[in-house]
DNA sequence: CCCCTACTTCGACAATTGTCGAAATCATAG
DNA sequence: CTATGATTTCGACAATTGTCGAAGTAGGGG
C-alpha cells in the first residue's frame, strides 16, 4: 500500500488553511502525534543505512509485536515510511518528502512578503 | 526582542529519540493534529495585526462556542499561542518559538546514514 | 514436507477525544 | 445594580484510538 503525497500549504502563519488542507494535514500530523510513532520514526530515520527492520525496533518499547505493526501501518498509510521485504525481514526507511513537508508547514514565521522563492529569515514581532 | 531558540531535540531523523522526549513532543504534535486547531493556528497567525478575537474565529466553523473555546485551550496549554483579555474581547497571538520548534523536529534531513545500503535521496517539494 | 521465526490482520476492550447544551464568569452599558 | 454580550467551564455522550491475544501469511531450514 503507496501513500498519498500530497503537497500543499504555505506555513501555517501566512494564510489562513482551507477546509481540505486542514483536514489532509491533519491526518499526516495525528500519525506522528503519538510517542511511540515518534519514536519510531526517529529510530528508522537514524538508524544505519537509514532503515530498519521491524527485529530492531520492538524490543525498544514495552508493547506487542501487533501493536508496533500498527503503529507502522499508521505512518506507512500516512506516507511517513515506506516498507520492503527482503527475506524474512521487513525493512522501514523514511520519506523524506514527507518528513519535509511537516517541516515547511512549521517553518518559521516571518513577515508575509519575503517573495521570491529566497530562504525566510526568522523575524519575531515584539508587542 | 530576542529571537529565543527553544531547543529540544535533532530533526527526528537525526538520532533516536528519548521516551521523555518522544512524549512531550507528542502532547505538542497532538495540539496540531486536528483540522479545527490546524484552522485556527493559521487563522490567528495570518490575522491583521498577528492576532485575532474569538469573534473573528468562530464564525468560520459550524461549531458551537465552547467547542471553539476547547481548541482554543488546548492550543493555548500547548504553548502554541497566548490569549489576553481586552476589554469584552479576547485576543489570540502564535507563539512564534513553539511553531519554530516544531518545523525544527521536521527540519530537512541531511544525509542520513554512513552508506551501507541505498542512499536516499533528498529531495525538495514546493508548492 | 513440516516447523519455526518474523510480521501482519482481526476482534475486542478500555481510555482518550471532539462535540454539545447548560450554566458560570467577566466586562461594559444603561 | 441590572441587563447584555463575549468567552470559558462543566457534565454528558458518541466516535476515535491504543492496546492486547489469537489467528493468519510468508519465507527459510531441517
Amino acid at each position: 500500500m503507496t501513500a498519498v503525497t500530497i503537497q500543499c500549504c504555505a506555513p501555517i502563519a501566512r494564510e489562513p488553511l482551507a477546509e481540505h488542507e486542514a483536514a489532509e494535514l491533519a491526518v499526516l500530523l495525528k500519525a506522528v502525534a503519538d510517542p511511540v510513532r515518534l519514536r519510531l520514526l526517529s529510530m528508522i530515520g537514524s538508524h544505519a543505512g537509514g532503515e530498519a527492520c521491524v527485529c530492531d525496533l520492538t524490543g525498544a518499547f514495552d508493547l506487542t509485536a501487533p501493536t508496533i505493526s500498527h503503529h507502522l501501518k499508521i505512518l506507512r498509510t500516512a506516507g511517513l515510511i515506506d516498507g520492503e521485504r527482503r527475506g524474512t525481514w521487513v525493512y522501514y526507511r523514511i520519506v523524506p518528502e514527507t518528513v519535509t513537508r511537516l517541516g515547511a508547514l512549521f517553518a518559521p514565521l516571518a513577515d508575509p512578503a519575503p517573495a521570491s522563492g529566497a530562504p525566510v529569515e526568522v523575524e519575531f514581532v515584539s508587542t
